[in-house]
DNA sequence: AATATATGAATGAACG
DNA sequence: CGTTCATTCATATATT
């Protein structure tokens, strides 16, 4: 049985006022469960080598959590995955390179979609996928300038990184200000 | 109405014909989240008194989960990112989404001071952030339509077994969108 | 197997 | 408002 323990976790996603649920929805979802079930289950194991006591000896508070393991330990793994992502063939990866090399940079609507054409010849490919390519290229390759040798050694301490150069639009008809501390 | 239906692989328990939940599923869902929520909070607090090191040592399979603690929003222990961009939480999301759904898609500066005072019990954030969630809404679900954003597996791979039951997008690529620049 | 890296995708913010 | 940029998230792949 569920005891609520404490008020810490309210997972109100599912408040809805019908009862239909889109497709995002449910992805949502299961992202969110299958993210529960991989850490539990790895929370487990770890208590269980911490302890080192019995495997079957776990916290009074896992008793009676049938929930859990019909859902998590059914599938080990938890092959949950609703969505793969896009990977690219050698022959389309060599097109897009060449492409950009060419000065394509940020191809428009209408070019996006003659490149999409042409690499679908090549395996399944969509307008989105060329769109996000030529954005992470571009992006990689200008971070990569700026940021030749640099060390990602940024710690999660509260060292005050510069936040950027913040720029507000200067608009005072319908635009609000930003107010944030 | 809903176009893409993903018959992936997923929990038994989401394995849908359509995508209409019953109560008794949405019910389902909630419980088993909670559990999850539940436990996976016992457990870290659990790992952290065990392991009397800093709080903030956490096993990397932790590191990244922002879903995890995005949903148990609060949660202690979690490695607290001072992150620069604005991040709505669930509950603000869920606001935000009902209100463009209910047809507020630009709403004036009046409109968002009320906003932004809702959402901010729930949350840090700005007029800025509500102003600009609009807009990216809006144009992105522009966008949606003109980019079907159905990308299957790539067939690179040539030593496929068999065809699994792969979730097929009735890819009708619907809308050729003319939007030349 | 666990960790590190590469990279596709998502999204808040900014620009013209 | 449409488009682009910058950062982050998530996962496939590589490395140890």
């Amino acid at each position: 049985t569920v005891t609520g323990s404490s008020a810490m976790a309210k997972p109100e996603l599912l408040v809805l006022q019908k009862q239909v649920m889109t497709d995002e929805q449910i992805e949502t979802l299961q992202k969110q469960i299958r993210a529960y079930s991989t850490i539990c289950n790895q929370l487990v194991e770890m208590h269980k080598a911490m302890s080192q006591q019995h495997p079957s000896s776990l916290p009074s508070f896992l008793m009676g959590q049938h929930t859990l393991y019909d859902l998590a330990s059914g599938t080990p793994g938890f092959r949950t995955s609703a969505r793969q992502r896009w990977t690219p063939s050698q022959i389309q990866l060599q097109i897009l390179e060449r492409l950009f090399e060419q000065g394509t940079a940020t191809p428009n609507k209408q070019r996006i979609k003659e490149i999409t054409m042409e690499l679908s010849q090549h395996g399944q490919i969509s307008e989105t996928n060329v769109y996000n390519w030529f954005q992470n290229r571009k992006a990689r390759a200008k971070r990569k300038q700026s940021h030749p040798q640099k060390e990602g050694e940024s710690e999660i301490e509260t060292d005050d990184e510069f936040p950027r150069e913040k720029k507000f639009k200067p608009e005072s008809d319908s635009n609000p200000q930003n107010a944030e501390s």
